[in-house]
DNA sequence: AATGAATGAGCGTTCATTCAT
DNA sequence: GATGAATGAACGCTCATTCAT
């Protein structure tokens, strides 16, 4: 397999059956080449060339390129969580939390640009990746609304309009500057009814407390 | 031509030479066909055939789909900013031209259900469009700066961020009910600044004056 | 029309008819597009849009390429045989004769370099201008017979002899240099049975009587 | 596979490889695809078909017709070459060299019709078979000038005259008579310099020595 | 006579998918 | 399990040809 940034499944799978191993190399060739050209445009031959199998392979293990998208974005935002919560533990304030989560998710799309672009081309086609951010963000959300902090209702929609705040800055700056972190943190914030003053605190704190490196 | 919710290209080109007939009969397949499968899944025949013509003859318009989509998307806002700004004569308040433009807006995408779907397709495919929403917004986005409601940067990620949030509604209820209409331009005022309770009374006296119908 | 180096055709057809004037106008274009593209590789709205007219007009005149290429090769072959002849006048020494005529042909080719090209095409595409150029030779070669000088039957395969040395010169120098014109009228010498000494001497003489210029 | 006058390439490839077997499929009916209809008016699909196998497959091999003809046209040559090489061991006479080497390749082209038509199609269109073709002269031609014979400069255009003349008689007599034959081999030793009475002789000789059969 | 819009058969090419090895 | 040759439907695009104006 190509050399690339981070083989995030092939590192889970080592000493692992051989069957776990190749799927693993489908999974990070799948990402690595749905990032750079995008789900729709990508052909099987590009993630299995890139895996070095054969083309009939990819077959052994999915059914077409749906399937396999699940796989990795379901994968993607097991570890993206995982990550995101490690920081997290103790953390009781909603706003601190929403604002670390977000600015959390974009720094990982700083370190793993590929990811991200992955996991939310995963959300919009798969269904049920939807829901499960819903169950997501819900608890956080509450926290918030208690603590009076939050002017919101929880709904798919607001789900969604996050979702796409976070897709915007993604797509206008894929390196992910610390500028378009904070611009979209604060958005994220504002729409949950902050103040623009407020949110802009609560980023800087965000950033001195939890992001200094 | 099949029968579609709406011929908007057909009606400006009737009487006029029969190119010109037939590119607005293109033009209208089009929009019906990007709104129902989408620009990426639309083939060339797709078009023809709701046109009821030969393939060939796209080749005597077009070079190309995104010719075609670009052609689209430019008619279509033409059409729309000039609906909406029919009714924006005369305001001066910031917040109220921002809620009303957000509020028609989406009432256009409920009227005609295609329209808006495909205009912001063009919008995140043909770049020269995505300045030209700037251009569109900025002198809003400025007087209500100027007045001392919105507190933000204007940039093109600001941009981003309100076509987004409007995006999101669209995908989630393409029927656009008065709830969606209202979530989504109190998103968008929270996002430029103004507090739950404002943007909900700013929102609330927009419908009262001026969508009552 | 566009201009070209010398519109054969249309200059013949001034003051008749119109249709005899657009008639002319596409051989010109013909031999202008054959000439740059090659028969093959020239399509209908190539001669068209050369000749500034509607794609369904070459249809009032030809029901296709091949009907356009023997007109055009044919009207070439007039003119340049009428154009070799004049020179020809009152010479009875067949070699002289035979290498005044390829040497004239080639000069043809230098100054007008679309038509020999076109006409050459034509000749081993359209079957009867085959037989019209075996009549044409047929008279020089058997006065060089009958003189002594020729040992040669003379059959359809020496003709298209005579016709490939011509082409070939033809294709590998398109500019007909004085060296690949000597050349080439040694070879029909040759070809015909003359030694390289004559056919160096006879090309010499040629040359200095009838060429300077 | 239709069946054909002789499967060169398939003959060289039993018992090897599927994949090489396949393309010896494929180079085998353009061939006869060539041959019958000329590369220019030669369809992919017309090999395919005949070849017996998916329009598609021919993809799994080639990027296009030209890189097929490249192949066909060198495989050929080097089967045709290597005949003729065969034959000529031992002789040192440049004449005889010449003539032989031209009168078996007409003789290969008696025996396989479609040989030599598409050799030289491809000699014509493929330019580094130009030059491996003056090559190959190259060394006959040098003896024959060392020993007085032939009166010639080697250039590229002599070798297009000598090419001509070989494709002047395969197009006129595809059959390849001995008339044919022995008129063109004449015409090239006359091209190189030899006098009618010698080119016959030479021609005569090498016909009672060589293709008594 | 000239136009040029419309046609649709035909071709090159791609690529998901199958299956014998 | 892995391979990779073979498939053929599907699509983009061209262009000779027709015909109403």
């Amino acid at each position: 397999m190509a050399a690339t940034a981070h083989q995030l499944f092939r590192e889970q799978s080592t000493g692992k059956k051989k069957r776990e191993r190749t799927r693993s190399t489908l999974l990070d060739s799948a990402i690595s080449v749905f990032a750079s050209k995008g789900f729709e445009a990508t052909r099987i031959t590009d993630i299995t060339s890139h895996a070095e199998l054969a083309n009939g392979t990819f077959y052994n293990y999915y059914q077409d390129k749906d399937e396999l998208l699940r796989d990795v974005a379901t994968g993607l935002a097991v570890e993206i969580t995982g990550r995101i919560n490690d920081e997290m533990e103790g953390l009781t304030h909603g706003p601190t939390r929403v604002a670390l989560a977000t600015a959390r998710l974009l720094h990982v799309a700083r370190q793993e640009p590929e990811w991200l672009n992955v996991l939310l081309e995963g959300v919009f086609i798969v269904p049920e990746l939807q829901s499960a951010t819903v169950q997501y963000l819900r608890q956080d959300l509450e926290i918030g609304i208690e603590q009076g902090h939050f002017t919101i209702e929880i709904n798919l929609l607001l789900v969604n309009q996050i979702l796409s705040l976070i897709r915007a800055g993604l797509l206008l700056d894929p390196d992910m500057s610390d500028a378009t972190i904070r611009q979209t943190c604060e958005a994220v914030l504002r729409l949950l009814g902050l103040t623009p003053t407020k949110s802009r605190k609560q980023v800087d704190k965000v950033f001195q407390r939890h992001l200094e490196n």
